[in-house]
DNA sequence: CCTACCGATCGGTAGG
DNA sequence: CCTACCGATCGGTAGG
């Protein structure tokens, strides 16, 4: 993310992506014309042909290179915790610190079921294959007293726990019932270690 | 939903609606046209607007006759069981009954977020509100020990953990790792149970 | 409810 | 990388 931006080149289509990375989150795809990713980035709509040969292929440069597991997964490799517990309460925290205020990102993966029927997902899923398998690793590592539940099904229930509360909080945000907000996430994370972790 | 449609015009209502709702499921709302609505339906392009004032204000008759939550509250609310774990397993396999082999419907709320960034729910939730109590009150009514989670957060987090099956289903269907699918839901279920139950 | 049309905007390209 | 353009399609409407 944060490498040198070198050529001219590199730069316009590190501007391009930007803006339509923005539009997309914000509007979708549909909704998002060439003119204004044209805009955002400052440049002609012509001269976005020059680095990209279509629409689709902007939001296929997207996916592969912004897809929010690019922010969530290094999250989950790299969170310390020697017990089951404190584990996955600090990539809990850590992936909240991470997405922070911004559950929009999430918006992305939501496009590609929407407007998309899921059509790119085999190709992005063969981009994050490899890391998997150190990820369940990583869960296995920690001292644990799990019920018998396979890793790679506790991976992603931890993942879909999180994206439930994000897309539940969006949905009813600002109009939910303040008993269904307080401390939610906490009480998730709650809920998934004690549905994971054998009682003493 | 299946009362008596009685008049033409509430049949020719009815299936622009059936149209439009089998197109912005598969494509979402900006990439489907009025005109495929109208072919969808059976008539002309003019003949939309006899029923509905703009494009916009079908989908606003789908978010408030179709959203998902019509087929999932009701389910939830007439499930049977005396005890939680009882009552939550026929509702989870109610759901699947219910919503079976279609976790496309679910596509319906992702719309509102991706494509009109949440914009209709405070309209929507106004007519989901009076549902809520209810099934609250169903829960607390089955025979339980739970742990202490407020009971509006135990829903929202069965909810999501339904969404969240569903989503990761569609999201890496064909890709995932076997491993990753085998009695999914099941675990869901059970993970979901233990979190909110009291060991004895 | 259809036919025939409107202005606007779409993704994309030629040519320089 | 921009200017100026292409054909196609969009949501919507007038008039009958």
């Amino acid at each position: 993310m944060s490498e040198e931006i070198s050529t001219k080149g590199e730069r316009t289509r590190h501007a391009i992506l930007d803006a339509a990375y923005r539009l997309f989150i914000e509007q979708g795809y549909h909704a998002t014309s060439m003119r204004r990713i044209a805009d955002g980035a400052g440049l002609a709509l012509g001269g976005i042909y020059n680095h990209f040969p279509s629409k689709e292929d902007i939001y296929t440069a997207l996916l592969l290179e912004r897809h929010p597991y690019h922010k969530i997964l290094p999250v989950l490799q790299s969170a310390d915790g020697k017990t089951t517990e404190e584990y996955i309460r600090n990539a809990a925290n850590a992936l909240i610190n991470e997405l922070g205020g911004h559950p929009e990102i999430l918006n992305f993966a939501l496009i590609e079921i929407v407007e998309f029927e899921a059509r790119h997902t085999s190709m992005l899923f063969a981009n994050i294959f490899p890391q998997i398998l150190p990820l369940t690793r990583r869960i296995a590592d920690t001292q644990n007293n799990l019920r018998s539940i396979p890793l790679p099904v506790i991976l992603r229930a931890f993942l879909g726990m999180f994206f439930s509360y994000y897309i539940t909080d969006i949905l009813i945000a600002s109009v939910m019932p303040a008993e269904m907000r307080r401390n939610a996430l906490d009480h998730f994370v709650d809920i998934f270690l004690h549905g994971i972790i054998k009682p003493e």
